[in-house]
RNA sequence: CGCGGGGUGGAGCAGCCCGGUAGCUCGUCAGGCUCAUAACCUGAAGGUCAUAGGUUCGAAUCCUAUCCCCGCAACCA
């Protein structure tokens, strides 16, 4: 089978609360593996859950139960999550799963033998909270260790080191050579900036089982469960090992994975397209994953794809506050789509954006009801009233114009620029409506000596709103659906050549028109 | 000199990489239309694109400096 097209988000920490962030990460990696299978590539798309770790063993202790178990709980609302949000992820990954711990013992195994690690008595600081080692450059101007740390105590223990240093200069060659490892380009220099500037310290990766015991033990020393790093990022790694993908396992001296196998199929997933994640783990994936996949002889991912943050109201998203955004009522009461439809249309990947709940209603009814929504409703009213919902014959007077846009919008689809994509296809919705009053079908209506010219512009008008219903498909697939079924159109193939003019047949007879978005009140 | 992001008409944003009439949504004002979810269309007012230099025939866009705002503990992407 040939190389699928592999997206990922992050893996998302058990222990926590699914919120914005969450959401707008596995919206964007959703509209972009649509997009892709929209442009014929066979898009795979992972998400997934970070589940080891010192806060789960506590959390899950505090609450009576077996970690094992407190994930179980957990990672089922997690997957409930992505649910709502519509995603359509082929794989659903957890780090408890015994296909990832038998792929990260191989990966460590291989980089133990090869003398990546060394083993090397840390003396100094610890903070039980953040599960980190401290340094003095850590402290308080007066001295004392800031709050965040909780008990900080002096401890000297041995742990095992990855030597991240001895590729720090490779690492900056390929990314040199590479303009689209990092992306956007501010991201990369960030990470250039960071890799030349800076001397990278090896990275501590285990804790001793005395310590923790809710880990991936390390294969080469039971007294230690290795720890995050080894753990997390590799989990990119798993799923195309348990499908049985050569590119992961033959670098990793594995014949197969032993389950589970979500289906048999020998698919080729590695190299993952892109990972996605926010500029948080910027470090993480393009310094210590690239690094971790080299030491071990895997290919490395193509592009990490960095999004920003959202704020709301102009300041930080915050709990203890309550200055948040609930994802879920939020798609509970305006729909999934105009959830999705924001967050992809308001930021663009990259920058930080400013959540509004008067510009996500403000978005809502002048784009998805006034624009999207009454173009579509007009002229399949017309079409019903006029001509009894039969296509006319076809007519071509728009085609030029709206292929020129739909060319645009399936070059950045191409390139994941989804909100210039959007903006193209509003352009499209805005063709649509100046037509019709520049055209006037409803006058000519009541001339019959017109019907000729009424056909030609009924024709347009319809044919526009099937193109919609394609270009839409990635980012609004149920909008796209009820769109599909109010014209009656069932040739749909699922990809953007379906946007190439003249897809309707005359004589066809759509559906009924029904409002796509209620208007709503603008909430004060 | 810690790191990063940002400063574009009243609000929120795009454009900046690959210099060449400043664009979108909302809001305001005037007009048109009535097919449509009081939706749609046209026009107008409103911006020295933070500031100061520089490069250039030409800069929001490139370079330099300055000012201002925001984020960088946890809950969190």
């Amino acid at each position: 089978m040939s190389k699928q097209f592999y997206i990922t988000t992050a893996i998302d920490y058990v222990n926590g609360h699914p919120h914005l962030g969450h959401a707008y990460e596995k919206v964007i990696t959703d509209v972009i593996a649509r997009a892709r299978r929209s442009l014929g590539e066979d898009a795979f798309y992972l998400t997934g859950l970070d589940e080891h770790g010192q806060k789960v063993q506590q959390a899950a202790q505090a609450d009576g139960k077996e970690a094992q178990a407190y994930c179980d709980e957990l990672a089922a609302s997690w997957q409930a999550f992505s649910t709502k949000l519509g995603i359509s992820n082929g794989d659903f990954v957890r780090t408890t799963q015994p296909r990832h711990r038998q792929v990260v013992s191989a990966i460590l195994s291989k980089l133990h033998a090869n003398g990546h690690f060394y083993k090397s008595r840390y003396e100094g600081f610890y903070s039980t909270r953040q599960e980190t080692f401290l340094t003095d450059k850590d402290r308080n101007e007066d001295g004392s260790w800031p709050e965040i740390y909780g008990d900080v105590t002096e401890l000297s223990e041995e742990n095992y080191y990855f030597k991240l240093s001895a590729y720090q200069d490779w690492l900056i060659e390929h990314i040199e050579a590479n303009e689209d490892f990092v992306r956007p380009a501010s991201r990369r220099n960030e990470v250039l900036g960071l890799l030349k500037n800076n001397k990278l310290e090896d990275l501590c990766i285990s804790r001793p089982k005395e310590r923790l015991t809710w880990g991936i033990p390390l294969p080469f020393d039971p007294d230690y469960v290795t720890y995050v790093w080894f753990d997390a990022l590799t989990n990119y790694i798993t799923v195309p090992a348990a499908r049985g993908d050569r590119a992961v396992l033959a670098p990793l001296g594995l014949d197969a994975v032993d389950e589970p196998l979500t289906d048999a199929t020998s698919d080729s997933l590695w190299p993952a397209d892109i990972h996605v994640i926010g500029k948080d783990i910027l470090k993480f994936h393009a310094v210590y994953w690239p690094i971790m996949l080299h030491a071990a002889g895997v290919p490395l991912q193509k592009q990490v794809l960095v999004h920003g943050w959202w704020q709301k109201n102009g300041s930080k998203i915050s709990k203890s506050t309550g200055n948040t955004v609930d994802p879920i009522e939020v798609i509970e009461e305006w729909g999934l789509d105009a959830f999705r439809f924001y967050v992809v249309r308001e930021l663009d990947i990259g920058p930080d954006g400013n959540w509004t709940d008067e510009g996500f209603a403000a978005r809502y009814n002048a784009e998805l009801v006034n624009g999207l929504g009454n173009l579509l409703n007009r002229s399949l009213k017309m079409l019903g009233r006029y001509r009894d919902g039969v296509v006319p014959s076809r007519s071509d007077e728009l085609a030029e114009e709206v292929s020129g846009i739909v060319a645009e919008v399936s070059a950045s689809l191409g390139s994941n620029r989804l909100q210039a994509a959007l903006t193209g296809i509003w352009k499209i919705v805005s063709v649509g409506n100046k037509y019709v009053d520049s055209t006037e079908p409803f006058k000519l209506a009541k001339d019959p000596g017109k019907a000729g010219r009424l056909d030609e512009i009924l024709y347009n008008l319809v044919e526009i709103s099937r193109i919609l219903a394609v270009l839409i498909d990635p980012f609004l697939p149920g909008t796209s659906a009820k769109m599909r079924h109010q014209l009656a159109w069932t040739g749909s193939t699922g990809r953007l050549e379906d946007a190439a003019w003249g897809g309707l047949e005359g004589g066809h007879k759509i559906g009924e028109p029904e409002a796509l978005f209620p208007r709503r009140e603008t909430r004060a």
